[in-house]
DNA sequence: CGGTATCCCACATGATACTG
DNA sequence: CAGTATCATGTGGGATACCG
């Protein structure tokens, strides 16, 4: 659904956002969330099945318990990731994306397919650049 | 255009980035150019118009001189922002985006759309995260 | 199993001063 | 004007140990 939350909130007349004044904040604040070291890694190892935190733990890089129980739970703040404790024994945490965690993953994609379209020129880019300042 | 550079060494039968393993390390190159503090701002206020370096410095919040130095560097290393020295007196050094960066806009913009739309919910989801855990 | 608590360091950014 | 050099600092993240 495209739905526009809150329409009343913006400039009258604003349609999509436009990289002005305007949606800076905006842009950054996803960068702050997913512009750490593990949020992408994270969401994208959700996006293919609900884990469990260990599970996850072996299945994401070299990531710390620290550092996945920190993510998560940034995560799970903004409403991205959903946690479900079974008070078994041993305990069982789940995870899994949520509707709006999905709706990232999407974006993530775009990412993706931008980085993929320009990765080789950008990495001639730099050679050139660094060739030439030495 | 939506030209497949160098698609041999993709996985073959991969058309979409689909943020697996795969997509996961370019999606955090991308991160790693824009995610840190000053890039957005200054590709979005480079999407307006041609700037002289303390023309930037003025518009884009309250960056530092050696900030915007340093953020100019690592997107003219991309291929993201062109820089022209006209040899007069005093210097004059225009900034512009390339058409690397004007693509790289299209993109902020995704991300601009994403979090216009989830900003809202997501304000809530922290609130009653915060509350809940007090 | 699923975490939290502590300590520590590298690195990104800021402040300030200086230069061609 | 358009930077660079130097120093100071806050914080993201790793290592390690402990807990229910």
């Amino acid at each position: 659904m495209a739905v526009t939350a809150a329409g009343e909130s913006r400039v009258p007349g604003a349609g999509t956002p436009d990289c002005r004044e305007d949606s800076r904040p905006l842009i950054r604040s996803v960068l702050e969330r997913i512009g750490d070291k593990w949020s992408v890694s994270v969401v994208c190892q959700l996006g293919e099945s609900t884990y469990r935190f260990n599970e996850l733990r072996r299945l994401v890089n070299p990531i710390t318990q620290r550092m996945l129980s920190v993510t998560l739970r940034a995560l799970e703040r903004d409403g991205l990731v959903s946690r479900t404790v079974h008070p078994t024994m041993p305990p069982r945490v789940d995870y899994a994306l949520t509707g709006r965690g999905l709706s990232l993953l999407d974006v993530l994609r775009d990412l993706a397919g931008w980085a993929d379209a320009h990765a080789e020129e950008i990495g001639s880019s730099r050679a050139e650049f660094d060739a030439q300042a030495q």
